[in-house]
DNA sequence: GCCGTTTTCGGCCCGACTGTTTTCAGTCG
């Protein structure tokens, strides 16, 4: 499966053509082909030998072409050409905050800057804020930027360090602040493994005591802006957080706007605008008369395009939104769809808790049944059982089992393969579990 | 360069913030 592989090709080739000064809607067409390319559930090398290609949404005669040429020849001849246009420092350029295509080019047109070196020097000899377009503000920015790339922090963050976080703005808010709804979205929302940021939404009648409050929290580290309705912040840990305002008549569509993902508010947006409706994070507008038809509530809002409502795990434009227009979203697993827990540690080896304790947690989870699985002897240091010591668990487990029926305890082993390929117990032993 | 439940040509998401501008371009999400 070559996916991932073809797909950043595409990525790079939309980053050089956007340099090179390519047309960009070419530009967008690039990254649209990556993007579905690396959502593709089956080799596009497969695609590519039926003469697919083209089948693929987002993939014309072009840049099937292009695949082709990539998959059998190993390069794109049209990268290779801009390439030569564009040298590759310009890509890491674009990195440095506020620095985008246009003055990349600028840049490199007007004072020759190539990498990151020349950037900087052209920075601190003043060079830059006589450019048009820049000054003082930006020259000093970019510097800023030039240090913040170098120190290179982790750019995304697990979900379990990133929600408390925002919780605990949240609750810090809402003591000190007249915020009246309020909302965690973004990928935080979507259930990603990994959080590049966390975006925050709250509705308030005195947005300016909200924003003034929200920068000044003991935990920031460095404002990025502060506006009426809009303010970034970075937190001592580096976690860029967004904080944005809304009225409370327009609490659903900026929940569905800030929620995200991009690709997926794309989709809707184009989807209102087929229907001659405009869709923005205030709400879903007639284009005629400009009266405003949801926004309230979130469901409102997917109701007056058309569509199912689409849990916030599913919105990454990968097929949820044609599905929730033919009413065929299938329904994601819940917590109330876990039945049981197949791997579980108890007082006897290095748990914490007792068996009768982890069932009943268990059964007040709407669990049915539960399987212990304490460590083996030859883990020593977790406190691994012998088979004595399972004989005596499995008849405390039957006394249970009798006591919590109809919930059911299971006995298992977390069993070791040992360095000659045999494992803890022998075989004849084994029949206990 | 792609695409079509108004289109095979003429569109292509939308708005906030910043810094540089005197009305807007660039960047970002």
């Amino acid at each position: 499966m070559r996916n991932k592989e073809v797909a950043e090709k595409f990525y790079e080739l939309a980053e050089v053509a956007e340099l090179a000064g390519e047309n960009p809607f070419k530009v967008k067409a690039y990254l649209e082909a990556a993007r579905v390319i690396e959502n593709l559930t089956i080799p596009i090398e497969e695609l590519a030998k039926e003469n697919k290609l083209d089948e693929i949404k987002g993939v014309g005669k072009s840049i099937a072409e292009k695949i082709k040429e990539y998959l059998e020849a190993g390069k794109i001849t049209k990268l290779e050409e801009l390439k030569k246009l564009v040298p590759v420092g310009l890509l890491e350029l674009e990195k440095v905050p506020g620095l985008g295509a246009k003055r990349v080019k600028v840049l490199y047109e007007k004072l020759g800057v190539k990498n990151l070196e020349d950037l900087e020097r052209a920075a601190k000899e003043h060079k830059i804020r006589n450019l048009e377009g820049f000054g003082e503000k930006t020259e000093q920015k970019i510097l800023e930027g030039i240090k913040s790339l170098r120190d290179k922090r982790t750019d995304r963050f697990l979900i379990g360090i990133a929600l408390p976080i925002a919780e605990s703005i949240i609750n810090l808010l809402k003591e000190n602040t007249p915020v009246d709804k309020h909302m965690i979205c973004g990928s935080l929302r979507r259930m990603k493994d990994t959080i590049g940021d966390i975006d925050i939404l709250v509705t308030s009648k005195n947005p300016s005591v909200v924003m003034d409050y929200f920068v000044k929290i003991p935990f920031v580290k460095e404002i990025l802006a502060k506006g009426d309705t809009k303010s970034s912040i970075i937190t001592q840990e580096g976690i860029q957080v967004d904080l944005r305002v809304v009225e409370n008549e327009s609490f659903g569509a900026a929940v569905q706007y800030f929620t995200g993902s991009k690709n997926h508010n794309v989709r809707l947006r184009e989807i209102a605008i087929k229907k001659n409706l405009k869709l923005n994070e205030y709400g879903v507008f007639r284009l005629d008369d400009n009266l405003k038809i949801a926004g309230v509530e979130e469901t409102d809002v997917y109701e007056a395009l058309g569509l199912d409502w689409i849990p916030p795990e599913m919105r990454e434009d990968t097929g949820e939104v044609e599905l929730a227009m033919q009413h065929k979203l299938p329904a994601i697993v819940d917590y109330k769809d876990i039945k049981g827990d197949l791997h579980m540690h108890t007082k006897y080896s290095d748990g914490a808790n007792t068996i009768e304790e982890m069932a009943r947690k268990a059964i007040s989870l709407g669990y049915e049944y539960i399987v212990i699985t304490e460590h083996a002897k030859a883990l020593g240091v977790a406190g691994g059982l012998s088979i004595d010591d399972f004989k005596k668990e499995k008849e405390e487990i039957e006394k249970l089992n009798k006591k919590l029926h109809p919930f059911k305890i299971f006995l298992g082993v977390e069993l070791n393969i040992l360095s000659d390929g045999s494992i803890d117990f022998d075989e004849k032993d084994l029949d206990i579990f």
